[in-house]
DNA sequence: TGATTTTTATACCGTAGTGTATGAAAATCC
DNA sequence: GGATTTTCATACACTACGGTATAAAAATCA
Protein backbone atom coordinates (compact mmCIF):
# COMPACT_ATOMS: atom_id res chain seq x y z
CA UNK A 1 0.00 0.00 0.00
CA UNK A 2 1.48 3.04 -0.81
CA UNK A 3 1.07 6.06 1.45
CA UNK A 4 -0.44 9.24 -0.39
CA UNK A 5 0.96 12.17 1.18
CA UNK A 6 -1.72 14.67 1.48
CA UNK A 7 -4.04 14.75 -1.68
CA UNK A 8 -3.06 13.35 -4.88
CA UNK A 9 -0.97 15.32 -7.08
CA UNK A 10 -2.53 15.25 -10.67
CA UNK A 11 -5.62 15.54 -11.86
CA UNK A 12 -8.58 18.49 -11.23
CA UNK A 13 -8.37 19.89 -7.52
CA UNK A 14 -10.98 18.79 -5.18
CA UNK A 15 -13.47 21.97 -4.59
CA UNK A 16 -14.43 20.90 -1.35
CA UNK A 17 -13.31 19.35 1.96
CA UNK A 18 -13.99 15.63 2.58
CA UNK A 19 -14.52 16.43 6.33
CA UNK A 20 -16.65 19.37 5.96
CA UNK A 21 -18.54 17.91 3.39
CA UNK A 22 -19.27 14.79 5.61
CA UNK A 23 -20.34 16.89 8.43
CA UNK A 24 -22.23 18.97 6.42
CA UNK A 25 -24.45 15.68 5.14
CA UNK A 26 -24.71 14.34 8.50
CA UNK A 27 -26.69 17.88 9.32
CA UNK A 28 -29.37 17.05 6.43
CA UNK A 29 -29.46 13.47 7.65
CA UNK A 30 -29.53 14.73 11.18
CA UNK A 31 -33.00 16.86 10.22
CA UNK A 32 -34.81 14.96 8.23
CA UNK A 33 -33.74 11.69 8.60
CA UNK A 34 -32.19 8.89 6.51
CA UNK A 35 -35.37 8.18 4.67
CA UNK A 36 -36.73 11.39 4.24
CA UNK A 37 -33.31 13.08 3.51
CA UNK A 38 -32.67 13.68 -0.44
CA UNK A 39 -29.46 13.60 -2.62
CA UNK A 40 -30.15 16.62 -3.90
CA UNK A 41 -30.53 17.87 -0.34
CA UNK A 42 -27.22 17.22 0.80
CA UNK A 43 -25.90 18.24 -2.75
CA UNK A 44 -26.96 21.67 -1.60
CA UNK A 45 -25.90 21.51 1.52
CA UNK A 46 -22.57 20.58 0.67
CA UNK A 47 -22.14 22.13 -2.67
CA UNK A 48 -21.61 18.80 -3.96
CA UNK A 49 -23.12 17.88 -7.47
CA UNK A 50 -24.12 14.08 -7.78
CA UNK A 51 -21.19 12.44 -9.32
CA UNK A 52 -18.93 13.89 -7.03
CA UNK A 53 -20.55 13.03 -3.88
CA UNK A 54 -20.67 9.07 -5.57
CA UNK A 55 -17.00 9.44 -5.75
CA UNK A 56 -16.33 10.42 -2.76
CA UNK A 57 -18.60 8.83 0.06
CA UNK A 58 -20.39 5.86 -2.02
CA UNK A 59 -23.92 5.48 -2.55
CA UNK A 60 -26.77 6.81 0.37
CA UNK A 61 -26.91 4.20 2.51
CA UNK A 62 -23.12 4.03 2.73
CA UNK A 63 -22.56 7.87 3.27
CA UNK A 64 -24.96 7.78 6.07
CA UNK A 65 -23.15 5.19 7.35
CA UNK A 66 -20.29 7.18 7.23
CA UNK A 67 -21.97 10.03 9.15
CA UNK A 68 -23.09 7.89 11.85
CA UNK A 69 -19.61 6.72 12.46
CA UNK A 70 -18.14 9.86 12.28
CA UNK A 71 -20.50 11.04 14.83
CA UNK A 72 -19.60 8.37 17.05
CA UNK A 73 -16.28 8.86 16.90
CA UNK A 74 -17.06 12.45 18.11
CA UNK A 75 -19.33 11.36 20.56
CA UNK A 76 -16.43 8.92 22.13
CA UNK A 77 -14.00 11.82 22.20
CA UNK A 78 -16.21 14.09 23.81
CA UNK A 79 -17.41 11.46 26.40
CA UNK A 80 -13.92 10.62 27.39
CA UNK A 81 -13.12 14.27 27.89
CA UNK A 82 -15.57 15.45 29.81
CA UNK A 83 -15.53 12.52 32.02
CA UNK A 84 -12.13 13.75 33.30
CA UNK A 85 -10.97 12.01 36.53
CA UNK A 86 -9.84 14.73 38.20
CA UNK A 87 -12.99 16.05 38.74
CA UNK A 88 -15.62 15.05 41.22
CA UNK A 89 -18.04 12.26 39.69
CA UNK A 90 -21.08 14.64 39.44
CA UNK A 91 -19.26 17.61 37.91
CA UNK A 92 -17.74 15.20 35.89
CA UNK A 93 -21.16 13.78 34.64
CA UNK A 94 -22.79 17.23 34.43
CA UNK A 95 -20.23 18.25 31.79
CA UNK A 96 -21.32 15.34 29.79
CA UNK A 97 -24.91 16.38 29.92
CA UNK A 98 -24.01 20.44 29.49
CA UNK A 99 -22.09 19.23 26.57
CA UNK A 100 -24.93 17.12 25.14
CA UNK A 101 -27.78 19.71 25.34
CA UNK A 102 -25.01 22.08 23.57
CA UNK A 103 -24.79 19.68 21.00
CA UNK A 104 -28.64 18.57 20.71
CA UNK A 105 -29.82 22.64 20.80
CA UNK A 106 -27.16 23.44 18.34
CA UNK A 107 -29.78 22.70 15.23
CA UNK A 108 -30.35 25.90 13.36
CA UNK A 109 -33.94 24.59 12.14
CA UNK A 110 -34.35 23.87 15.85
CA UNK A 111 -33.03 21.45 18.66
CA UNK A 112 -32.59 18.21 16.55
CA UNK A 113 -31.15 16.12 19.67
CA UNK A 114 -29.14 12.97 19.26
CA UNK A 115 -27.65 11.88 15.78
CA UNK A 116 -27.97 8.67 16.43
CA UNK A 117 -30.97 8.15 18.65
CA UNK A 118 -33.17 10.84 16.13
CA UNK A 119 -31.93 8.92 12.70
CA UNK A 120 -30.84 5.45 13.42
CA UNK A 121 -33.27 4.62 16.10
CA UNK A 122 -35.92 4.50 13.32
CA UNK A 123 -33.82 2.32 10.98
CA UNK A 124 -33.01 0.12 13.36
CA UNK A 125 -35.73 -2.33 12.79
CA UNK A 126 -35.08 -3.26 9.00
CA UNK A 127 -31.54 -1.83 8.87
CA UNK A 128 -29.52 -4.71 10.42
CA UNK A 129 -26.44 -2.58 9.83
CA UNK A 130 -27.58 0.30 11.35
CA UNK A 131 -29.49 -1.54 14.20
CA UNK A 132 -25.50 -2.74 15.13
CA UNK A 133 -24.16 0.26 15.19
CA UNK A 134 -26.15 2.05 17.27
CA UNK A 135 -26.54 -0.53 19.57
CA UNK A 136 -22.74 -0.81 19.73
CA UNK A 137 -22.44 2.98 20.35
CA UNK A 138 -25.06 2.81 22.96
CA UNK A 139 -22.63 -0.11 24.64
CA UNK A 140 -19.59 1.85 24.58
CA UNK A 141 -20.69 5.24 26.01
CA UNK A 142 -22.38 2.71 29.14
CA UNK A 143 -18.79 1.43 29.20
CA UNK A 144 -17.33 4.40 29.44
CA UNK A 145 -19.76 5.64 32.41
CA UNK A 146 -19.16 2.36 33.75
CA UNK A 147 -15.31 2.39 34.00
CA UNK A 148 -15.75 6.21 35.18
CA UNK A 149 -18.27 4.76 38.16
CA UNK A 150 -15.74 1.99 39.04
CA UNK A 151 -13.38 4.89 39.55
CA UNK A 152 -15.58 7.24 41.79
CA UNK A 153 -16.74 4.34 43.97
CA UNK A 154 -13.09 2.81 44.59
CA UNK A 155 -12.36 6.53 45.24
CA UNK A 156 -15.34 6.59 48.08
CA UNK A 157 -17.50 8.82 46.12
CA UNK A 158 -19.85 6.28 45.74
CA UNK A 159 -21.43 3.50 48.39
CA UNK A 160 -18.86 0.23 48.10
CA UNK A 161 -22.26 -1.65 47.27
CA UNK A 162 -22.53 0.46 44.43
CA UNK A 163 -23.21 -2.03 40.74
CA UNK A 164 -21.65 0.28 38.99
CA UNK A 165 -22.50 -1.14 35.39
CA UNK A 166 -25.93 -1.16 36.67
CA UNK A 167 -25.48 2.19 37.63
CA UNK A 168 -24.12 3.66 34.51
CA UNK A 169 -26.95 2.40 32.39
CA UNK A 170 -29.28 4.25 34.04
CA UNK A 171 -26.58 7.55 33.56
CA UNK A 172 -26.90 6.45 30.31
CA UNK A 173 -30.56 6.68 30.49
CA UNK A 174 -30.80 10.34 31.58
CA UNK A 175 -28.52 10.78 28.34
CA UNK A 176 -31.67 9.04 26.40
CA UNK A 177 -34.11 11.28 27.81
CA UNK A 178 -32.24 14.00 26.83
CA UNK A 179 -31.63 12.74 23.26
CA UNK A 180 -35.54 12.30 23.12
CA UNK A 181 -36.94 15.62 24.93
CA UNK A 182 -34.42 18.14 23.16
CA UNK A 183 -35.84 16.66 19.41
CA UNK A 184 -39.48 16.62 20.75
CA UNK A 185 -39.28 20.44 21.40
CA UNK A 186 -39.13 20.40 24.87
CA UNK A 187 -37.11 23.52 26.76
CA UNK A 188 -33.35 24.15 27.31
CA UNK A 189 -34.44 24.61 31.03
CA UNK A 190 -36.52 21.90 31.75
CA UNK A 191 -34.01 19.81 30.73
CA UNK A 192 -31.13 21.27 33.18
CA UNK A 193 -33.72 20.87 35.45
CA UNK A 194 -33.51 16.82 34.93
CA UNK A 195 -29.72 17.14 34.99
CA UNK A 196 -29.80 18.71 37.77
CA UNK A 197 -32.15 16.35 39.42
CA UNK A 198 -30.75 13.17 37.50
CA UNK A 199 -27.20 14.21 39.52
CA UNK A 200 -29.16 14.32 42.69
CA UNK A 201 -30.19 11.01 42.73
CA UNK A 202 -27.41 9.48 41.09
CA UNK A 203 -24.90 10.98 43.51
CA UNK A 204 -26.29 11.29 46.70
CA UNK A 205 -25.56 9.35 49.44
CA UNK A 206 -27.56 6.07 50.06
CA UNK A 207 -28.21 4.03 53.08
CA UNK A 208 -25.61 1.53 53.23
CA UNK A 209 -26.44 -2.27 54.07
CA UNK A 210 -30.17 -1.05 54.22
CA UNK A 211 -31.19 -4.33 53.13
CA UNK A 212 -33.34 -5.81 55.51
CA UNK A 213 -32.36 -9.69 56.04
CA UNK B 1 -75.62 16.69 12.99
CA UNK B 2 -77.72 13.34 12.17
CA UNK B 3 -76.14 10.56 14.48
CA UNK B 4 -75.23 8.00 12.59
CA UNK B 5 -75.76 4.47 14.34
CA UNK B 6 -73.42 1.66 13.56
CA UNK B 7 -72.65 1.48 10.28
CA UNK B 8 -74.25 3.19 6.95
CA UNK B 9 -77.32 1.55 5.60
CA UNK B 10 -76.96 2.11 2.09
CA UNK B 11 -74.36 0.97 -0.48
CA UNK B 12 -72.16 -1.49 -0.48
CA UNK B 13 -70.49 -2.51 2.69
CA UNK B 14 -67.16 -2.01 3.87
CA UNK B 15 -64.64 -4.87 3.52
CA UNK B 16 -62.37 -3.72 6.46
CA UNK B 17 -62.86 -2.97 9.68
CA UNK B 18 -61.36 0.93 10.26
CA UNK B 19 -60.03 -0.09 13.67
CA UNK B 20 -57.89 -3.01 12.93
CA UNK B 21 -56.92 -1.14 9.55
CA UNK B 22 -55.45 1.67 11.94
CA UNK B 23 -53.29 -0.82 13.47
CA UNK B 24 -52.27 -2.40 10.74
CA UNK B 25 -51.31 0.56 9.43
CA UNK B 26 -49.65 1.20 12.49
CA UNK B 27 -47.64 -1.79 12.36
CA UNK B 28 -46.30 -0.93 8.81
CA UNK B 29 -45.22 2.36 10.22
CA UNK B 30 -43.82 1.07 13.30
CA UNK B 31 -41.38 -0.98 11.53
CA UNK B 32 -40.08 1.40 8.83
CA UNK B 33 -40.99 4.80 10.06
CA UNK B 34 -43.21 7.34 8.19
CA UNK B 35 -40.87 8.10 5.20
CA UNK B 36 -39.92 4.66 4.43
CA UNK B 37 -43.24 3.23 4.74
CA UNK B 38 -44.89 3.34 1.26
CA UNK B 39 -48.49 3.28 0.54
CA UNK B 40 -48.70 0.61 -1.29
CA UNK B 41 -46.86 -1.49 2.43
CA UNK B 42 -50.29 -0.03 3.93
CA UNK B 43 -52.29 -1.53 1.19
CA UNK B 44 -50.73 -5.09 1.38
CA UNK B 45 -50.82 -4.72 5.39
CA UNK B 46 -54.35 -3.56 6.06
CA UNK B 47 -55.96 -5.44 2.61
CA UNK B 48 -57.06 -1.93 1.74
CA UNK B 49 -56.58 -0.76 -1.86
CA UNK B 50 -55.38 2.79 -2.19
CA UNK B 51 -58.74 4.73 -2.93
CA UNK B 52 -60.35 3.09 0.12
CA UNK B 53 -57.55 4.10 2.50
CA UNK B 54 -57.76 7.62 1.38
CA UNK B 55 -61.93 7.42 1.47
CA UNK B 56 -61.02 6.31 5.46
CA UNK B 57 -58.23 7.88 6.48
CA UNK B 58 -56.97 10.48 4.26
CA UNK B 59 -53.66 10.97 2.77
CA UNK B 60 -50.22 9.13 4.38
CA UNK B 61 -49.80 11.48 6.61
CA UNK B 62 -52.99 12.09 8.13
CA UNK B 63 -53.00 8.31 8.64
CA UNK B 64 -49.98 8.22 10.41
CA UNK B 65 -51.24 11.43 12.43
CA UNK B 66 -54.28 9.02 13.67
CA UNK B 67 -51.93 6.13 14.08
CA UNK B 68 -50.25 8.15 16.59
CA UNK B 69 -53.07 9.24 18.21
CA UNK B 70 -54.12 6.35 18.33
CA UNK B 71 -51.13 4.85 20.00
CA UNK B 72 -51.19 7.56 22.80
CA UNK B 73 -54.37 7.16 23.64
CA UNK B 74 -53.70 3.05 23.99
CA UNK B 75 -50.59 4.04 26.05
CA UNK B 76 -52.75 6.33 28.13
CA UNK B 77 -55.35 3.55 29.11
CA UNK B 78 -52.44 0.68 29.75
CA UNK B 79 -50.75 3.54 31.95
CA UNK B 80 -53.62 4.46 33.79
CA UNK B 81 -54.31 0.06 34.59
CA UNK B 82 -50.62 -0.76 34.95
CA UNK B 83 -50.33 2.94 37.52
CA UNK B 84 -52.96 0.78 40.27
CA UNK B 85 -53.03 3.12 43.40
CA UNK B 86 -53.47 -0.14 45.37
CA UNK B 87 -50.46 -1.30 44.69
CA UNK B 88 -47.05 0.11 46.80
CA UNK B 89 -45.12 1.94 44.36
CA UNK B 90 -42.42 -0.18 43.09
CA UNK B 91 -44.79 -2.79 42.10
CA UNK B 92 -46.72 -0.37 39.85
CA UNK B 93 -44.02 0.95 38.65
CA UNK B 94 -42.30 -2.39 37.68
CA UNK B 95 -45.73 -3.24 35.92
CA UNK B 96 -45.74 -0.12 33.67
CA UNK B 97 -42.30 -1.63 32.63
CA UNK B 98 -43.24 -4.73 31.83
CA UNK B 99 -46.45 -3.82 30.12
CA UNK B 100 -43.81 -1.49 27.89
CA UNK B 101 -41.42 -4.41 27.46
CA UNK B 102 -43.90 -6.67 26.28
CA UNK B 103 -45.01 -4.05 24.00
CA UNK B 104 -41.82 -3.17 22.78
CA UNK B 105 -40.41 -6.12 21.92
CA UNK B 106 -44.08 -7.55 20.18
CA UNK B 107 -42.75 -6.45 16.63
CA UNK B 108 -42.40 -9.80 14.23
CA UNK B 109 -39.52 -8.41 12.52
CA UNK B 110 -37.70 -7.88 16.02
CA UNK B 111 -38.22 -5.45 18.96
CA UNK B 112 -39.50 -2.22 17.20
CA UNK B 113 -39.73 -0.51 20.64
CA UNK B 114 -42.01 2.48 21.45
CA UNK B 115 -43.83 3.41 18.18
CA UNK B 116 -43.76 7.44 19.17
CA UNK B 117 -40.13 7.38 20.08
CA UNK B 118 -39.08 5.16 17.33
CA UNK B 119 -40.63 7.10 14.79
CA UNK B 120 -42.39 10.20 15.48
CA UNK B 121 -38.78 11.47 17.10
CA UNK B 122 -37.08 11.57 13.65
CA UNK B 123 -40.14 13.84 11.96
CA UNK B 124 -40.30 16.28 14.97
CA UNK B 125 -37.75 18.20 13.63
CA UNK B 126 -39.09 19.28 10.62
CA UNK B 127 -42.84 18.11 11.28
CA UNK B 128 -44.41 20.64 13.74
CA UNK B 129 -47.45 18.74 14.40
CA UNK B 130 -45.34 15.59 14.55
CA UNK B 131 -43.30 17.21 17.23
CA UNK B 132 -46.38 18.92 19.16
CA UNK B 133 -48.23 15.16 19.33
CA UNK B 134 -44.59 13.65 20.53
CA UNK B 135 -43.88 15.94 23.64
CA UNK B 136 -47.63 16.42 24.69
CA UNK B 137 -47.90 12.38 24.87
CA UNK B 138 -44.21 12.50 26.84
CA UNK B 139 -45.75 15.54 29.03
CA UNK B 140 -48.72 13.65 29.84
CA UNK B 141 -46.56 10.27 30.57
CA UNK B 142 -44.51 12.75 32.94
CA UNK B 143 -47.45 13.97 34.56
CA UNK B 144 -49.44 10.18 35.04
CA UNK B 145 -45.98 9.43 37.31
CA UNK B 146 -45.95 12.65 38.73
CA UNK B 147 -49.28 12.15 39.84
CA UNK B 148 -48.39 8.61 41.45
CA UNK B 149 -45.43 9.40 42.99
CA UNK B 150 -47.40 12.16 44.98
CA UNK B 151 -49.88 9.89 46.09
CA UNK B 152 -46.96 7.48 47.21
CA UNK B 153 -45.03 10.36 48.84
CA UNK B 154 -48.24 10.85 50.78
CA UNK B 155 -48.73 7.39 52.11
CA UNK B 156 -45.11 7.56 53.60
CA UNK B 157 -43.42 5.07 50.69
CA UNK B 158 -41.45 8.19 49.72
CA UNK B 159 -39.38 10.07 52.09
CA UNK B 160 -41.14 13.52 52.12
CA UNK B 161 -38.62 15.72 50.65
CA UNK B 162 -39.21 13.74 47.22
CA UNK B 163 -39.58 15.74 44.53
CA UNK B 164 -42.61 14.49 42.54
CA UNK B 165 -42.09 16.50 39.26
CA UNK B 166 -38.52 15.78 38.97
CA UNK B 167 -38.55 12.09 40.10
CA UNK B 168 -41.38 11.64 37.61
CA UNK B 169 -39.20 12.74 34.88
CA UNK B 170 -36.53 10.33 35.97
CA UNK B 171 -39.24 7.53 35.97
CA UNK B 172 -39.94 8.38 32.32
CA UNK B 173 -36.27 8.55 31.31
CA UNK B 174 -36.43 4.72 32.27
CA UNK B 175 -38.73 4.23 29.67
CA UNK B 176 -37.23 5.92 27.63
CA UNK B 177 -34.49 3.91 27.80
CA UNK B 178 -36.27 0.94 27.48
CA UNK B 179 -37.70 2.31 24.07
CA UNK B 180 -34.30 2.95 22.45
CA UNK B 181 -32.54 -0.41 23.72
CA UNK B 182 -35.42 -2.75 22.43
CA UNK B 183 -35.07 -0.96 18.76
CA UNK B 184 -31.51 -1.06 18.90
CA UNK B 185 -31.45 -4.54 19.42
CA UNK B 186 -30.57 -5.22 22.99
CA UNK B 187 -31.78 -8.50 24.74
CA UNK B 188 -34.78 -8.20 26.61
CA UNK B 189 -32.82 -9.55 29.75
CA UNK B 190 -30.07 -6.59 29.78
CA UNK B 191 -33.96 -4.42 29.68
CA UNK B 192 -35.30 -6.18 32.20
CA UNK B 193 -31.97 -6.24 34.65
CA UNK B 194 -32.22 -2.15 33.95
CA UNK B 195 -35.68 -2.25 35.18
CA UNK B 196 -34.84 -3.42 38.50
CA UNK B 197 -31.63 -1.85 39.34
CA UNK B 198 -34.07 1.43 37.91
CA UNK B 199 -36.36 0.23 40.29
CA UNK B 200 -33.63 0.34 43.36
CA UNK B 201 -32.44 3.82 42.55
CA UNK B 202 -35.74 5.40 42.50
CA UNK B 203 -37.91 3.32 45.35
CA UNK B 204 -34.53 2.67 47.78
CA UNK B 205 -34.65 4.92 50.82
CA UNK B 206 -32.45 8.17 51.02
CA UNK B 207 -31.03 9.82 53.95
CA UNK B 208 -33.09 12.61 55.14
CA UNK B 209 -31.68 16.16 55.37
CA UNK B 210 -28.73 15.48 53.83
CA UNK B 211 -28.05 18.91 52.54
CA UNK B 212 -25.19 19.92 54.79
CA UNK B 213 -26.14 23.68 54.83
C1' DT C 1 2.76 22.86 -25.82
C1' DG C 2 0.49 18.58 -25.91
C1' DA C 3 -0.78 14.18 -23.50
C1' DT C 4 -2.61 12.38 -19.23
C1' DT C 5 -5.13 12.32 -15.05
C1' DT C 6 -8.64 13.63 -11.89
C1' DT C 7 -12.56 16.28 -10.77
C1' DT C 8 -16.57 19.04 -11.99
C1' DA C 9 -20.88 20.11 -14.53
C1' DT C 10 -25.04 18.93 -17.02
C1' DA C 11 -28.15 16.06 -18.61
C1' DC C 12 -30.41 11.93 -18.64
C1' DC C 13 -32.59 7.17 -17.47
C1' DG C 14 -35.35 4.14 -15.05
C1' DT C 15 -38.05 3.38 -11.22
C1' DA C 16 -40.78 3.97 -7.40
C1' DG C 17 -44.21 6.36 -5.02
C1' DT C 18 -48.30 9.51 -4.02
C1' DG C 19 -52.58 10.62 -5.22
C1' DT C 20 -56.75 10.20 -8.50
C1' DA C 21 -59.94 9.00 -12.39
C1' DT C 22 -63.08 5.63 -13.97
C1' DG C 23 -66.06 1.96 -13.99
C1' DA C 24 -67.69 -2.48 -11.78
C1' DA C 25 -69.73 -4.63 -7.53
C1' DA C 26 -72.87 -4.86 -3.67
C1' DA C 27 -75.89 -3.12 -0.71
C1' DT C 28 -80.64 -0.27 0.31
C1' DC C 29 -84.93 2.43 -1.00
C1' DC C 30 -89.22 2.84 -3.52
C1' DG D 1 -87.05 -5.13 -9.94
C1' DG D 2 -85.03 -0.80 -11.17
C1' DA D 3 -82.84 3.40 -9.32
C1' DT D 4 -79.63 5.11 -6.02
C1' DT D 5 -75.87 5.05 -2.98
C1' DT D 6 -71.51 3.59 -1.26
C1' DT D 7 -67.46 0.91 -1.64
C1' DC D 8 -64.14 -1.85 -4.27
C1' DA D 9 -60.77 -2.73 -8.09
C1' DT D 10 -57.87 -1.50 -11.84
C1' DA D 11 -55.35 1.55 -14.16
C1' DC D 12 -53.11 5.73 -14.77
C1' DA D 13 -50.86 10.47 -14.41
C1' DC D 14 -47.41 13.10 -12.47
C1' DT D 15 -43.63 13.91 -9.76
C1' DA D 16 -39.51 13.00 -7.33
C1' DC D 17 -35.65 10.43 -6.40
C1' DG D 18 -31.36 7.51 -6.83
C1' DG D 19 -27.86 6.57 -9.70
C1' DT D 20 -25.01 7.15 -14.08
C1' DA D 21 -23.27 8.52 -18.76
C1' DT D 22 -20.79 12.01 -21.07
C1' DA D 23 -18.11 15.79 -21.85
C1' DA D 24 -15.80 20.02 -20.20
C1' DA D 25 -12.46 21.99 -16.85
C1' DA D 26 -8.19 22.17 -14.30
C1' DA D 27 -4.35 20.37 -12.72
C1' DT D 28 0.53 17.59 -13.61
C1' DC D 29 4.09 15.33 -16.51
C1' DA D 30 7.09 15.13 -20.48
Amino acid sequence: MTVQNKSSKRGRPRDYDPDTALAQAMAAFWDAGYAATTLDAISTGTGMNRPSLYAAFGDKRTLYGQALNRYHADARTALAEALSPDLPLREALRRVYEHALSLYFSGERGARGCFLIGTALTEAVLDTAARTMLRDALREIDAAFEARIRRATARGELPQDTDPQALAKLVSAVLHTLAIRSRAGEQRAVLEAIVESALDLICRPRIEASRVA
